[in-house]
DNA sequence: CGGCATCCTACCTGATACTG
DNA sequence: CAGTATCAGGTAGGATGCCG
């Protein structure tokens, strides 16, 4: 899950490295990615709040997807040295620069229901 | 994931259709469905040209994830009944319409690579 | 050519328990 | 508070092989 242009398996691989969209995809790759990005887009975020943020996310998943955008540089993780614990998450220039994308899904999903509405 | 609007635990459920970008992120949901659509933006295209353009798919998922896409409505599948079999797929105007988000993923990954340069 | 059918693995969730 | 550990169960995805 965050491994990517490495392990190209010999040949008629085009993918990861001359597309762009595969590219991004491949940061994105995760479940959750994109909605932790939205929600982290307007304000740094506490684990917790962000759980709360994501109906349906497991706390297993939050922390490794969280971790997987650390160190694709999306997220940056300030840990308070404090009882209790505070941690906050929030996005990095990079993850920022991804706006656009979450920009564009969020004026999609709004259309959406505007042009072919759900019934 | 069709109803959410009932279990709604008292608020607190952003969910499925409050949420455009899940809404987003609902029909985008499959591993190529992204890239599916962003090679079906130029032009209509065949089954195994398509599998061909999309290095590393399966044929059943591809398949899985075309009538995935056909029963979103993204996607249209029309069948020559000629022999051997020709099956063409196209996006409709609906799919048409994810256009910008796909576009986003693709300037994000050309400026990603100028940016922060993958060493 | 464009699929299904089958089998099998990897990933995701849910619940619960435990730590610093 | 913010995790880590573990187990069960489900679904998504991968690798074949067969068929009209």
């Amino acid at each position: 899950m965050s491994d990517d242009s490495k392990d190209t398996p010999s040949g008629a691989f085009i993918g990861y490295e001359t597309c762009p969209v595969r590219r991004t995809l491949t940061v994105l790759n995760g479940k959750w990615k994109p909605l932790i990005i939205y929600e982290l887009l307007p304000a740094p975020c506490r684990f917790n709040e962000l759980k709360r943020r994501l109906p349906g996310v497991s706390q297993r998943l939050l922390t490794a997807q969280l971790r997987s955008l650390e160190e694709d540089g999306i997220v940056d993780r300030k840990v308070m040295e404090v009882v209790p614990p505070h941690v906050e998450y929030s996005l990095s220039e990079k993850g920022r620069s991804l706006q656009p994308v979450l920009q564009a899904m969020e004026t999609w999903g709004e259309n959406e229901v505007k042009n072919f509405p759900i019934s």
